[in-house]
Formats: C-alpha cells, structure tokens, sequence
DNA sequence: TATTGTTATACTCTATAACTATA
DNA sequence: TATAGTTATAGAGTATAACAATA
C-alpha cells in the first residue's frame, strides 16, 4: 500500500468525523438521520422502511427507528400498504412538509448555507463530482 | 438559495451517512474515535488530551473519553507532563504501534484497500483535492 | 419459506453540567 | 480567575437477535 493512500485515508477519515460533527452541531433542530428521510420522501415520494432503510444502505430495523421517531414527532404518517399488508407506507404529513420548507429558507439548513458561503460555484462543481467518487467508496464492492 | 445547492447539500448529507455507516461496519476492529487518535499521535507525537481535542474540533470532555478508553484497550499510555501538571501527556504504547501497523497492512485497514482498489491515481487526486473543500465546510466561520 | 416490520438490548460517539486540581 | 482534566448523565445513531404477521 503506497504510504500516499494510507495517508489519503487518514485524512479521509478526520475530515470526515470533523464534518458530522459540525452538522450535528449545527443541526437546524431536526437530528441528521430523520432530516434525511424527510428529503428523500419528499424528493421519491411516499416508501416503505424497508425501501427507505435499503436506499440509505441501513438495517431496516434502524430505519424503523428513526421512522418510529418521526412518526412520534408527526413529521410523517403511515399506512398499510392496500396490496401487501406486510407492508406500511411512510409519507410526509403537512407539518413534515412545512418542516422542511422552514429547513430550506433562509435561517436554517446549515449545510445550504455554508456551501452558498464558503464555496464558490466552481469549487461547489468539483465537491459535486467528489461526490460521486465517495458514493463509490460507500457502495458494495460489485457495484463498481 | 439555488435549487441546486439545496440539492448538493442533500447529496453530501447522504453520501457522508453513507460512508460513515460503511466506515463503521468494516471498522477493522477499532472504533474511528479510537483509530483517528492512534493515527495523530502516530503523526505528531505524544499529546495531551486539550490538544487532541482542539485538533479534532472536539470538546475535551469527549477526547477524554476516547482516551479513556484507548488506555484502558492498552492502546495508549498517560503520564503527567512535567512542565505543567494540570496535563496529562498521551502517547502510543508499544501494543498501540503494533495495533496501527496492523491496521495498515493487508488485511486490514478497510479505507485504504477501498481507496487502492476502488479509485484511480486521477481520481485519488480529485478527492483530495475535493478534501480540502469539506475542510473548509467543517470549520468555523472566520477561518475562511 | 421468505419478506416486512417491531421490540429489546447494546455499543459508539458526542454533548452539557458539575466537579477537582493546578497555574 | 483561567485552564486541564474527570465523572455523570443523556441523546443520536445504528447494530444484532428474537419475534409476529403476511405473502
């Protein structure tokens, strides 16, 4: 293993764990896991946990807790899927939707905001395109 | 706030979850918290835990815990450092140098092997290079 | 039998609060 | 008073195991 890769993953590593950190802290008021639930039924549209824990590459049991949490804070509802009873469908109830809403305008959305500040729309293109190179490194190896 | 930023702060916020749950199923056998601060001390040498903590954008309250733990693993050694004696001086044992060069041999050491085999020489660069960029997000404001 | 979901339990990571010891 | 560290407590995030209901 070239000593460059070892240190790559290094740094990896730490910037990684500095990033979670700081969105955790900045946080918006919704913990990170629901956030990310929210935005993706909104983007895809109603799902089951199991399709929600498969898409975020979790276990579904994890994923039902975080559904469980935002179904206690009425973010979202759900209901028996009419062709399969095994399953239930999760949706965006009003207040999850104005959730996000509120998340997306100007005060809050920590993230938005620093990618607005801090970079500029070129650097913003080449974190887009490191995006993809992450999303492989996260992925089963087959899928390469 | 552009449409498309929203949606890149949407993609990174996933794509960290990702990585990060990835991270800690192939983990190697050490928590991250744990395996980070092996690697600093490995890089820069003995420290105490206020510099640890600072180093990590970490409250040291949380730092000691970490090193509670490595030094309780065996990992790590603490001595009072003799100029100050508020600090507590934190450096590898020699069982904390064998676990990281475990680590970083073959079998071991996940993010590496993932890196070597998954990415280009090209693209490691473009990720590096894109590392910069998430430092940058992970820092306070005035940093800039 | 296989799939979907739930509940119980535990571990990792990190934070805040309250405290002691030293400078 | 300010700084370094510790301990107690709590919450977020996720995993495994064991289970029930449905296909």
């Amino acid at each position: 293993m070239a000593l460059e890769t070892t240190t790559l993953a290094y740094e990896l590593r730490e910037t990684l764990g500095r990033l979670v950190r700081r969105l955790r802290a900045e946080g918006g008021g919704l913990p990170q896991a629901q956030a990310t639930v929210l935005d993706r039924l909104d983007r895809d549209g109603p799902a089951s946990i199991s399709d929600l824990a498969a898409a975020e590459r979790m276990r579904p049991q994890s994923m039902a807790q975080t559904v469980h949490d935002l179904t206690a804070a009425g973010l979202v509802s759900r209901r028996p899927d009419p062709h399969d009873r095994r399953r239930t469908v999760v949706e965006l109830t009003d207040a999850g939707v104005a959730t996000l809403n509120a998340r997306r305008s100007d005060s809050e959305g920590w993230l938005s905001e620093a990618l607005q500040r801090e970079l500029s729309a070129a650097e913003r293109e080449r974190l887009r395109d490191a995006l993809g190179l992450l999303a492989r490194l996260a992925e089963p190896r087959q899928a390469r």
